[in-house]
DNA sequence: CCTTAATGTAATAGGGAATAACATTCGCAA
DNA sequence: TTGCGAATGTTATTCCCTATTACATTAAGG
């Protein structure tokens, strides 16, 4: 291991990513910031250089997480182009995998307890990854028929809620004890079984 | 108030309440278990006479909610009858209710952070709230067109997950600022689309 | 170089979780 | 009634966490 010396070099950013690692494995709860500080390799104090408490660095992980997951989505809504359809359950499926592949930034976005607000740049972030899965609905929304058409605000709120009840009531250990489904399969039909009932999947597929 | 003497009497259920308007108030991660001893009007120790610690007392919380819950839901259920469909769409508007009406027992069961499996009372009683949930799915399954019938313990899930995920993202925050539609609203709709979906409801209404 | 801001440390206050030893009261049986 | 054991509550203590303040070290630039 590289010795250091008095100055760290790059503390705030070993800081988010040892506070996700504690985060990943003991919860937002368990997490402590006294923890995240020893294990950078720092006295706690420290850590009131770079953010403000606590929270702000909760915050702060939660702020990376919103970046990387809008990123991915646009990608994923991108790649599933050039159909709208396919576009958008791309868009789906990327939001289970990313809270698959980095639960340490989910946790911090969906299960702190730190509200979205809690910094001006988490709810920039935010609001940057909610209108990525809004405009995959907009674009969808031209292939409803107009007298089933919600505003797309809406549909993409239904998309995005199901998504995160999948993950928080099934892709964790809890509350059935026993997953009876794979949480993608689960997803995947539920989106399908909803985009039928907006007419954008025919009845006999 | 009423001036008590050496022994409470009724300790534990006062510690719960003290606890759940705490949890309500505070959220729970800002409830402590002090507070809630001293709420009561006793001191922190007297508290481990009754519980195992701090997780416990939220476990407990936790089961008492989902007692009230799964009566509510079968309350529900039976007044939506006799139709299969009304009895499941009361079901899931219980939902929404008991979370607005009952936030303290929503966030110790569903946002606390402690597991459905934390003590083996909470688990019978989350098992129980899930299986009625079940079982007005599986009321409502025989109505269900055959080519596309899910198995009723998925699409029980799937009403599960988005009314929680309604519940999480957009019936929380501050009145206005996260929601673009009530609550209330969004997840009638969603649960109206999804059973169209499935052939529960004509494409025409 | 020498100053100044940035960055890290030490010391400390304040509070909560948990435990152990002690005190009071309740319930029951002789 | 009385005495004893169990249940219940308190005091004192330990350990850890958050946060603040005063101080130490280093980096960067004129």
């Amino acid at each position: 291991m590289p010795k250091r010396g008095y100055h760290h070099g790059n503390l705030k950013q070993a800081l988010v990513d040892a506070a996700l690692r504690l985060i990943e494995t003991k919860g937002p709860t368990g997490f402590t910031l006294s923890e995240a500080a020893k294990n950078a390799g720092v006295t706690p104090a420290a850590v009131y250089r770079h953010f403000e408490g606590r929270e702000d660095l909760i915050a702060e992980c939660a702020r990376q997480g919103h970046e990387i997951f809008a990123d991915l989505m646009d990608h994923a809504f991108n790649k599933g182009q050039p159909t709208a359809l396919a576009a958008f359950e791309a868009t789906g499926r990327a939001y289970l995998a990313f809270a698959r592949k980095f639960p340490g930034h989910y946790m911090a976005m969906f299960e702190s307890g730190t509200s979205a607000n809690a910094t001006p740049e988490l709810a920039a972030a935010a609001n940057r990854s909610r209108n990525v899965l809004e405009r995959a609905a907009e674009a969808l929304s031209d292939h409803i028929p107009p007298e089933k058409r919600p505003p797309p605000s809406m549909f993409s709120a239904h998309i995005w809620a199901m998504s995160h009840g999948v993950v928080e009531l099934f892709a964790r250990g809890e509350p059935g004890a026993n997953a009876p489904f794979p949480p993608e399969d689960l997803l995947e039909a539920g989106i399908g079984i909803y985009l039928r009932g907006l007419g954008l999947i025919a009845p006999d597929d």
